[in-house]
DNA sequence: GTGGTCTAGACCACC
DNA sequence: GTGGTCTAGACCACT
């Protein structure tokens, strides 16, 4: 399920965030389920716990997940808010790509044939 | 011209690097002509000339400038396309962030909005 | 009767612990009188009985309940005094928390508003 | 300056991040000012510098000081708001404090002479 | 079994 | 020198 790339330059702890959002986000982990314990996990990507518990706990600072100690993290009822509105804050960073693109000669086109993709892959 | 944040979690260096490709994207600075010196820029931006001097030399290892000892450093002429074609290797990178926006549920036309803002401001 | 948070950071056999000295503080429960069974109430909670077991046996630690084997548990005679000494011996937290607030420039009045709010409701 | 009671239950780090607020709320830190260093502070106190860093990017995440990667540690501009707002979202723990103080019989007086003590000693 | 705190030590990037 | 990531391993509290 994770699939972690320990040779990228992005930390192993914002790779688990990441994806953990994108289960969240698609549906495959779902508002209240438990996700995998922090050794578990640990065990399964051959990472070391810490690592882990630091993805899981700053995912519990910004409210995504919460914790229940002995028992597990579960996912936040409001999760899906939450990450959508992150997701929303990153469009000024966007904006800010896309006017550099727009300088670098790149054809609008590219780009919104790029758009196109992004959305045709979500109808499905 | 130049302006840091000190406070941004991207690295001075890096930002100095942004900034001088921007400034050759846009035609503020032409192919050939000389950038500002280690000396003067570091203390234009109260920075640490080690800093500057990490930006100019990898500039120049990517073939975007290229240094005379003892007159300074200056932008190749091929300078245009080599930036040019950094940003295009960036679209896959954009491609992965249009993904999480679609599956987060941002409407489509949002982001259309910020493409064609970036183009018509390119178009002046 | 009980109501336990889950979610809650304070764990079970505290929160447990906590309604049951309240409700032997406010005489929802009298001294002598015999309390939920470990069964029972892990039952209503649907909670691990062990849980239960730390609460009750801490509380008996305490003086505050007393076990009869076979029959249950019950609240010692002088389980009144005990609970309201060890909140007397919250007293000194409590000038800490003040002091806090006051350095943080929380309005006096706002303080007294809420002693006077806490006092009156104890009067009903 | 900073005092650490290893045997507390409260954990070292949050110990931490209570003392640094209340430092920045009396004015010992002033907001832009650059604090110890989380390789100083850990020899000082003999404590692990990862103990160090995890107060300090707590209180990163909460706005209250932010990190020049090379440089150093530095309080926010508007940290002293901040802290106070926290203090403020406190305010309703107190409330069912004094709710339990005077469900056991603590007098009402008792309390009042703990809030005159605070806030005289703040008038200073 | 679970999460959570802490230590000791390594390595990297930035300044 | 600074912060930041990661590892390995210990110990505690909670369920």
């Amino acid at each position: 399920m994770f699939q972690i790339d320990a040779m990228s330059r992005t930390p192993m702890y914002e790779q688990i965030k990441e994806q953990l959002e994108k289960f969240i986000l698609n549906g495959t982990i779902a508002p209240g389920e438990q996700i995998p314990s922090v050794r578990s996990l640990s065990l399964q990507l051959s990472i070391n716990p810490n690592t882990i518990l630091k993805a899981y706990s700053e995912l519990d600072t910004q409210g995504i997940i919460y914790s229940v100690p002995g028992k597990g993290y579960f996912v936040c009822e409001n999760a899906l808010d939450i990450v959508s509105a992150a997701k929303y804050d990153k469009l000024d960073e966007l904006s800010a790509v896309l006017a550099d693109m727009a300088l670098a000669g790149i054809p609008k086109e590219e780009i919104l044939q790029r758009v196109n993709k992004a959305y045709t892959k979500h109808d499905r």
